[in-house]
DNA sequence: CTCCTCCCTTTTTTT
DNA sequence: AAGGGAGGAG
């Protein structure tokens, strides 16, 4: 008998519910209920008798995972659902390879770097190694080695790799590879992984070990994953390893709001799946429930300009709607002043909640004219994303000492506290420590814990200092399994010194850390209780607390009941919905990102995240954008982004006319001010006008042929002026240059798009 | 060894 | 605009 809840779904949706068996894809529109079909078939599935311990359900943050959960008790009443594996790729393996973790020769409780961890690490390597840190800087290095790990190649692999040796060397870059070794044998002597190495490690135990394979497939017999267009070679991977014996795999998800590319999303995952899975069933969800037909018909307008992506219409039943709102300011305070007032105004005409807005940016530094804003305004709010709770310094610190009791090989931990608070062991003390730990490939503790049979010729007074410290810590790791967590993390926090080094502190500043520490103990005490009632009475260890706050992203922050604005990233938003949604910044350079205009693929991702941007709104989306903006300091010149005019022009608001008194001033005829001349940017006149073309201040004769740029020419190009074109890559559509401009630096230029002029020497 | 000052980079998005 | 790192003085 079909139970009663599945009532609330519509055929489409009932369909992709109730076929269990083998593979289904479901293509989910904007809001058409995509949590909902995933939410309802795992309630289905339970029902049905699937025991919740063979089912494992990825979703693209713990948050969901925990929401979708509660929904699934709310469901089917069965408490059973806590028993559902439900979390993001990276918990649920941590969790996993926690289990195996002799398998793959690390200690049970290995440390997880995050990207801080990791670029350390990549700095002291580049020191070490004497290379130049300009050219070897840690984000690009991260890059690297985190694409080559999302598709599994180690640094042997890497270096044997002819393609990625010479996109090294092209990039005059050559010895990554060495650079990639030696980070790999540090991360494995501190006894830690990386995020990437979550999802490699899970890969080579999988392949490895074919009855732990076998195992998990027996596990799982249900798997189902959210988000499947954001999903990279090592994730998807895993999920075919893992579905590949009983088939069972449902994966969800929207081609058009791929927007995670950047990080090595493979898009083709999705559009390969049917050949992937042949037999596969393909449900496409296109009735939208979530906004109204003015936003639908937008996010459709702007989504059309993009050419590679499935067919899908969505459309909805829901009302017109009120008109999409364009608001032009001068500069970003001001615009912040015109979305605060304009959030002020509808809360008191239509008696709204803060919670029904979100204002969204492209960059979190957008945020903080924001918050001035709505501060002046007297609006709650709070910004997610940006600067996390647990990536503040004092917040680090402690988890650093918490890390280091766990697990002592952690080099990067033991650095950090090793002089913090100050115990004069200095730079002299530690770099020498450094040495001595290379030169035996051990982890710095190992030297610490037996100095005294170590010739390391450190005075008496050194000796002994780094002696109380090794007590210190040891004293704790003593404590791990006969006190809890939060008593254990209390101590630590007390005896280290640091809560007293903090407290000393009677800046507003200091106060604000010392405050954050207490946060940070209550949070322990908030886990543990968690865990406690999430399994049976099992008490957490200091490891499983550390595990959960690594993979804590800035989305899982917990909701307290206030009423609040949201403030986030696009990026952020994804998922979410509210009724009232504001998208800012929308300025060339900004919003498509400067960083992402050198090809079709890129911009068309920057589209893609307009798209999810636009659909987050319910009934009334706002958009903005500032004629100038601060930016490193220095003033800069704007130009509305190419997306306002995607829009359909009869969706927008009619401004009103020109007043300049008030603040709630609407959208005014854009002068041409700014260095791109023949910008006429007029949505209201559109229809009599011809649609405004942004013009180049080129001609077409005098741009230069892509085929006949070489080498060593000088070049002209119009936002980044004079430079020299250092070389040139791949041919045809795709031929790139990267060009020296002066001032600017260096910059890789797709020719077809880039309309480069040569420039001929007097 | 510690503290202070000055200079330099950073900002695209995140598990 | 701001925080972190390097370098110098005490």
């Amino acid at each position: 008998m079909q139970p009663s809840f599945l009532s609330n779904l519509n055929g489409v949706q009932l369909q992709a519910v109730e076929n269990t068996d083998g593979p289904v894809m479901v293509l989910a529109g904007a809001g058409s209920g995509k949590t909902r079909v995933l939410t309802f078939r795992v309630a289905y599935l339970i029902h049905k008798g699937v025991d919740p311990h063979n089912i494992l359900a990825l979703t693209f943050t713990n948050k969901a995972a925990k929401e979708m959960k509660e929904r699934i008790y709310q469901l089917i009443g069965d408490s059973k659902a806590h028993s559902v594996w439900m979390g993001t790729f990276h918990s649920v393996f941590a969790r996993i390879l926690k289990m195996e973790s002799e398998k793959l020769n690390y200690p049970h409780d290995f440390s997880i770097y995050d990207t801080d961890d990791s670029k350390s690490v990549l700095k002291s390597v580049v020191r070490d190694f004497n290379f130049d840190e300009k050219v070897y800087n840690t984000g690009h290095l991260l890059n690297r080695i985190s694409s080559a790990k999302m598709n599994l190649i180690d640094p042997e692999a890497y270096k044997a790799d002819p393609e990625i040796q010479s996109q090294d060397r092209l990039a005059k870059k050559p010895l990554i590879w060495q650079i990639y070794q030696e980070y790999w044998n540090r991360c494995k002597r501190s006894a830690a992984m990386d995020f990437d190495d979550l999802l490699f490690n899970i890969n080579l135990l999988l392949h490895k070990y074919p009855e732990i394979l076998e195992k998990y497939q027996n596990r799982f017999k249900y798997v189902l994953v959210d988000e499947y267009q954001d999903t990279n070679f090592a994730q998807y991977l895993i999920m075919k390893k893992l579905a590949a014996q009983h088939q069972n795999i449902c994966v969800v998800g929207d081609d058009a709001q791929s927007i995670y590319a950047f990080r090595g999303a493979n898009i083709q995952n999705i559009l390969n799946f049917s050949k992937d899975y042949p037999g596969a069933q393909v449900f496409k969800l296109e009735q939208n429930y979530r906004s109204t037909k003015r936003i639908v018909e937008a996010a459709n307008s702007v989504i059309l300009n993009n050419q590679s992506q499935l067919h899908k219409t969505v459309w909805t039943e829901n009302d017109g709607g009120e008109p999409i709102s364009l608001l032009k300011a001068s500069n970003e305070t001001d615009e912040a002043l015109l979305v605060a007032n304009s959030v002020f105004h509808s809360k008191m005409t239509y008696h709204l909640k803060n919670s029904d807005f979100a204002i969204l940016y492209r960059t979190n530094a957008q945020s903080r004219a924001l918050e001035d804003a709505l501060r002046k305004m007297n609006i709650a709010y709070r910004v997610y994303g940006g600067m996390s709770f647990y990536k503040r310094k004092e917040v680090k610190d402690l988890l650093a000492y918490f890390r280091l009791v766990v697990n002592s090989a952690d080099n990067e931990a033991f650095f950090r506290v090793v002089n913090y608070p100050v115990r004069g062991i200095g730079n002299t003390t530690i770099n020498k420590l450094s040495v001595l730990a290379s030169e035996r490939e051990w982890p710095v503790w190992k030297i610490v814990s037996e100095i005294d049979s170590i010739q390391t010729g450190f005075n008496s007074g050194t000796i002994k200092r780094l002696k109380d410290f090794k007590e210190l810590i040891l004293h704790y790791q003593q404590q791990l399994n006969i006190v809890d967590a939060y008593d254990l993390a209390q101590k630590i926090a007390a005896g280290s010194g640091l809560i007293k080094a903090l407290f000393e502190d009677r800046s507003p500043e200091g106060i604000t850390r010392y405050e954050n520490i207490e946060s940070v103990l209550n949070g322990i005490r908030t886990f543990q209780d968690e865990f406690i009632a999430e399994n049976e009475g099992k008490m957490p260890t200091m490891s499983d607390f550390l595990q959960m706050v690594s993979l804590f992203s800035n989305m899982d922050e917990s909701d307290d009941d206030d009423d609040r604005l949201s403030l986030m990233t696009v990026h952020s938003a994804k998922g979410l919905e509210f009724p009232y949604v504001f998208i800012t910044g929308l300025e060339e350079n900004l919003f498509p990102s400067s960083m992402s205009m050198s090809s079709r693929a890129e911009i068309e991702e920057e589209r893609r995240l307009f798209y999810v941007a636009i659909t987050r709104a319910m009934s009334k989306l706002t958009l903005s954008y500032a004629d100038t903006r601060y930016r490193w300091g220095d003033l800069n010149f704007c130009t509305p982004s190419r997306f306002l005019e995607e829009i359909d022009s009869s969706l927008l608001d009619i401004p009103r006319k020109f007043s300049q008194n008030k603040g709630f001033q609407r959208s005014l005829p854009l002068k041409s001010k700014s260095e791109s001349p023949s910008t006429n940017y007029n949505h209201y006149n559109k229809k009599e006008v011809q649609a405004p073309v942004f013009s180049h201040p080129f001609s077409d004769e005098d741009v230069a042929n892509a085929a006949d740029l070489a080498t060593g020419q000088k070049v002209e190009h119009a936002r980044f002026g004079e430079g020299v074109i250092c070389f040139i890559e791949g041919s045809g559509q795709n031929r790139k240059a990267t060009v020296d401009f002066k001032g600017v630096g260096r910059k890789q230029l797709v020719l077809k798009f880039a309309r480069l002029k040569i420039v001929i020497p007097d």
